[in-house]
DNA sequence: ACCTGAACACCGTTCAAGT
DNA sequence: ACCTGAACACCGTTCAAGT
């Protein structure tokens, strides 16, 4: 569809957004993108120093619409919200979603919900140096989830056969739970949300309670 | 270096491995490889399906030299043995680090050492369901850890730029950690087997030390 | 000065032609 | 029957030629 005549960022990131979720990550290639808007592939470059650069753009613009989560609810309420909150964005772009947590959040959504995290994690009462240690150990399960659950999508039933491959478990039989599935995606948050309240109880004092924690 | 005779899946993997430990990741490429090896491109056709398949074996390889924890260890010292143990034999192996943990372990050694990691959260009293749900919980971190320290190794000292624009911790100035470090990786670690201890807590009554959970 | 598109240096993979 | 390499359908990006 050759159509649109003022190029602009935001213009080619919505294209690229619009292919990416039509025929999945691999389409988003600088040629197809400028197909969509019917625009020579150099003209990316007028707006985007490079291919990753225009990717870390259409994912900031997939975060869009993920809400700040209210500032009054504890920490763990917080965080839980918001990663699950662009968990639900990333799979409603499946074309991006892989890209979404991989890499620092520059764009200003990225920045917008890492300093949510950032604050949560404050108020859950970690010393700074360990609220951006958090906050990565967070980031890069989200990425790792987001991924495998595009991945899963596509193919893969093989993490069941990994795992009945240990007797322990192929005697007793379980249900195993899907790869990208929200069960799946809740139960690591889980972990590493008690991880943290036991972090914070060991530095701070023993309450990890909502509020800003005492100094020294 | 044209000499290689008699093609073999090992003599390919080993040649992939040596291609993308020297010029990275995406030196790794069908054509590379087989230039490596001074054969056809398409002779590697006939030993793997196609390079996906060629990367998932070259990714086993590289865990070759991993070996299981001692099995009278704790089941958290276990786990810490096998993650950084893992996490140590991607570094040595840079062209490969990202794709190791990001797809199920069906390789040899990848079965292998996932039978460790899902025999250890047996012993720490998790249920069945909740082993594979937490042993996906670990890998997917130590998939984007990984993932992340070879990017970190490339560039990005941007998540600095982006923790610093909240206030909080800019005004306490912190001296914020590297993605990719070591202890980054073990922090994070630690977050999830903390939040694994407590789980097993609350499932199986009370105590987490090492041995078989009680049935029923 | 700005923009365009031809061209370069690659890809993974198919498939027909050779042995 | 087996293997090879030319060819297909793509890439991201450079750069010289056009306006």
């Amino acid at each position: 569809m050759p159509r649109q005549r003022t190029l602009s960022p935001t213009v080619i990131t919505a294209a690229a957004l619009q292919v990416g979720d039509r025929d999945g990550p691999k389409a988003m290639s600088m040629r197809r993108i400028a197909a969509e808007l019917g625009c020579d592939p150099m003209a990316l470059y007028r707006h985007f120093g490079d291919r990753e650069a225009l990717l870390d753009a259409v994912a900031d613009q997939a975060l869009a619409d993920v809400v700040e989560p209210d500032a009054d609810a504890p920490w763990d309420v917080r965080l839980r919200e918001v990663l699950d909150g662009i968990r639900a964005a990333a799979l409603r772009h499946p074309g991006i979603a892989a890209h979404i947590a991989s890499r620092p959040p520059l764009g200003a959504n990225g920045q917008r919900l890492g300093a949510a995290v950032l604050t949560a994690l404050a108020d859950a009462g970690l010393p700074p140096a360990d609220v951006v240690r958090a906050s990565q150990a967070l980031v890069a399960y989200l990425a790792a989830a987001l991924a495998m659950a595009v991945r899963a999508g596509e193919r893969d039933p093989r993490w069941h056969q990994a795992a009945r491959a240990v007797d322990a478990l192929d005697a007793a039989g379980v249900d195993l739970p899907v790869v990208g599935s929200a069960d799946q995606f809740e139960y690591g948050l889980r972990l590493l949300l008690a991880g943290i309240k036991a972090e914070a109880a060991t530095k701070s004092g023993g309450h990890s309670a909502n509020g800003a924690g005492e100094p020294g």
